[in-house]
RNA sequence: UGGGCUAUCGUCAAGCGGUAAGACACAGCACUUUGACUGCUGCAUUCGCUGGUUCGAAUCCAGCUAGCCCAG
């Protein structure tokens, strides 16, 4: 019998995909990664992923499913890997997406070698994405439920990963899942779905940074294009291109952040119809199937999360980086959000943006 | 302290005797397993101050105050 190890968070996906995979009649075992303290988080309404309650919910349900419970401590790897980077990202400039790193460091490296330690074949998680093998290459695909789909932050899954881990949600839909999760009487059938960044629960990223690294953040000027001064700023940390709201700019339309510069602490403001570009150029690429192209090609390309793909030209340009040419020009590409490439349903790699000279920063 | 102009929400700004537009900012909510974007809702019983004219004034008149411009 094949041995699975189920990341659960204490939420209705994971949930469910441990109970399908006991359905389908793997040996399983549930655990949960303990990624950070929040212990003084009193218990509003739980958004984050490793509280004392989540924690509960996830050993309740699988104590119904008959499988053991365990919780890893992974806070000293989590600070390293994801918040630690989280912070330096801002400090430059950069806005990181600590999703996409808490999956590549944490949930398919550290949480998969404990996998392997605990004798599973098999590293399972509740996100919406599927894997298909053919002809012995893996590949990584979107879920069925489009709405839901979360292959985008998955992209930096090797072969290897792929050939060890499995989603088993990918060909349900969500509404499927709750309805599944009432019949089965789990205790987090109804609890919302997760969402902002796990360990900054209020939403006040920027307060824990500072809390994080003790440091107080300058103030600066907001300067247009021209260099003229707009007003001050809170610190860089506050700000990632595209953003509008918080700037407390008045002005004859709105402005938008066009581009940091923290070599001199100035946020450049502009007009919307400044943010948008077409070329995007990626580092850290992970190209899926594990072989780079030779040649350039076409594909749909993501630059963040809930970007709708867009049609795009491909040059790859060493092992692990990619020069990317939308068709069309697309709004507010933001150095540290990842660029992820799609042939039709099938992710063939994504990688970070990068900073590049441009003529606003 | 001679002349002229202007004073309406945090900012910009409609209004021109009939009972305070709009934009930006801001707040809340929605959306969302990242940051953003976006959408929705809210946001001056009051128009520099004091009087006056009028059924009725932010709108007309007078004085005061403040700012700007020109002339000294």
């Amino acid at each position: 019998m094949k041995k699975a190890l189920i990341a659960m968070s204490g939420g209705v996906d994971s949930s469910l995909a441990a109970k399908v995979m006991t359905d389908k009649g793997f040996q399983c075992i549930g655990c949960m990664m303990k990624l950070y303290e929040n212990s003084d988080n009193d218990t509003k309404v739980s958004k984050t992923c490793c509280t004392l309650d989540d924690a509960e919910d996830a050993r309740a349900v699988a104590y119904k499913l008959g499988m053991p419970f365990y919780v890893f401590n992974f806070k000293d790897a989590f600070e390293e890997k994801v918040i630690c980077k989280f912070t330096e990202c801002y400090e430059k400039g950069i806005t990181p997406n600590p999703c996409v790193d808490c999956n590549r460091y944490m949930k398919f490296d550290k949480l998969y070698e404990r996998a392997r330690i605990l004798g599973c074949d098999y590293i399972v998680t509740g996100h919406y994405a599927q894997i298909e093998e053919k002809d012995g290459i893996f590949y990584l695909k979107k879920a069925v439920d489009d709405t839901k789909d979360q292959s985008y932050v998955l992209y930096s899954l090797t072969q290897e990963q792929l050939a060890h881990t499995m989603f088993p949600l990918g060909e349900y839909r969500k509404t499927k899942v709750r309805e599944l999760a009432v019949e089965n009487n789990f205790i987090n059938a109804n609890k919302p779905d997760s969402q902002d960044i796990c360990f900054v629960p209020d939403g006040d990223y920027a307060g824990v940074i500072e809390k994080y690294t003790g440091k107080v953040y300058k103030p600066g000027n907001f300067v247009d294009t021209s260099g003229n001064i707009l007003g001050q700023h809170k610190g860089i940390i506050h700000y990632t291109i595209g953003q509008r709201r918080g700037l407390g700019v008045p002005g004859k339309s709105s402005y938008y952040v066009l581009g940091i510069r923290p070599e001199t602490n100035e946020v450049i403001l502009g007009n919307n119809d400044d943010l948008f570009t077409r070329d995007v150029y990626v580092d850290d690429f992970n190209w899926i199937s594990g072989h780079v192209p030779e040649v350039e090609f076409r594909c749909n390309a993501k630059i963040r999360y809930r970007h709708k793909e867009q049609p795009a030209r491909v040059i790859p340009t060493g092992e692990h980086s990619a020069h990317i040419i939308f068709d069309e020009p697309q709004r507010a590409v933001t150095p540290g959000q990842s660029a992820v490439l799609y042939d039709g349903d099938i992710v063939i790699g994504g990688g970070t943006i990068i900073r590049r000279y441009t003529d606003h920063d």
